[in-house]
DNA sequence: TCTGTTTCTTGACACCGTGTCAAGTTGACA
DNA sequence: TGTCAACTTGACACGGTGTCAAGAAACAGA
């Protein structure tokens, strides 16, 4: 069950959450989260045997707290292709940045460590099978641009939705969140519908 | 003057570039690049202070003997706007593939040491005036399209042009070179172009 | 041929962060 | 009282970067 808590290592994660968020990037150090949970280094070692696997518990842990699937409800139960691209759009590109700190830490130790790594790319899989039931939504209303298959609309999509991309346009270029979920969907529509 | 070649020197980067190239990513340690070049470790260091250094110097050789210059006449004496643009997307588009190798590598570093991201931005603020420019070009031919802003048609440009997507796009999803080009021209054009 | 300078080598070491190990403390529960 | 689990403390190995010092080799110029 999913109640296995244990308080202690709710605090850890909730120390990981906070200081990923914070202090963006993978400065981000064990012994600051231990630190931060109050409690030793070995501690948190206690409960999760690698910093690759304190990750992705912290994400897993972000999702249910922020209830990764209440927000994309309303894209799944989409009858058009079109309303379903846009709602997915505006949903991932709204939780983009919850998980942007935990993302981020986990892209700088991608090369670094196979296992995170894999987890990443999974979790990205996950993005894509959602990118993937738009596009497919959208062919089947007969509304995908001829030139592109479905898989490479999908590709598209994904690059579009990727937190490389978000954080490129939100941090280093200035965008509002509101500015960027506005210009991606009409990007997006551009690229994809005809 | 360019000629404070030294031949050691030469061969420290030849070597950093030839294993950044095929064995990618980070894994590339000092030690490899030395041993690579038939010089201990620390001659090395004689030539470049830090690794950071070292991987800029690259950046700055590969650009000379892959002729960065030459690869962007076409685009820059481009007379309409979107001949422009399009010379640009493959004239960029085409030279990622070379640089691949040391892109990644200072990707990885740059949330580590500051000065390769720095060194990393700058060079990418550089890309970034490429796209500037010929963003300008279509918006004096009257053809950006209109609910975009010259500054935000750059981003979305910059973004869709980064390393980060070219290699989602052709590592992860497996496009060809010759696709990506074609495919990235056409997005660009359906997102920017009216 | 001697001498001086530059370049490179060898081997040691400090630093940092991750992960491991062992021994001891604390508190709850029976 | 004893026992078990969670936690602490302090040590250490490892891998990679960067530093330092002492010596070897190559190559000038006289």
């Amino acid at each position: 069950m999913s109640s296995k808590t244990s308080e202690t290592r709710e605090r850890i994660l909730e120390s990981a959450w906070k200081l990923l968020a914070d202090s963006q990037a993978s400065a981000v150090r064990m012994s600051d989260i231990a630190k931060q949970a109050g409690i030793s280094r070995q501690a948190v070692y206690l409960h999760f045997p690698t910093r690759a696997e304190l990750l992705i518990a912290t994400t897993r842990y972000i999702d249910e707290v922020k209830d990764i699937d209440a927000r994309l409800v309303k894209s799944r139960s989409a009858s058009k292709g079109l309303e379903r691209l846009e709602a997915f759009v505006e949903a991932w590109g709204n939780y983009i940045p919850e998980i942007y700190g935990v993302a981020s830490a986990f892209i700088a130790m991608q090369t670094k460590d196979e296992e995170a790594g894999a987890a990443w790319a999974d979790r990205m899989s996950a993005v894509r099978h959602g990118c993937e039931a738009a596009v497919e939504a959208l062919a089947r209303d007969g509304r995908l641009t001829l030139s592109l298959s479905t898989s490479e609309a999908t590709d598209l999509l994904w690059g579009q939705l990727s937190v490389e991309n978000w954080e490129l346009l939100r941090h280093r270029c200035g965008w509002t969140q509101a500015r960027y979920i506005d210009v991606l969907q009409q990007t997006v529509r551009a690229m994809l519908v005809e």
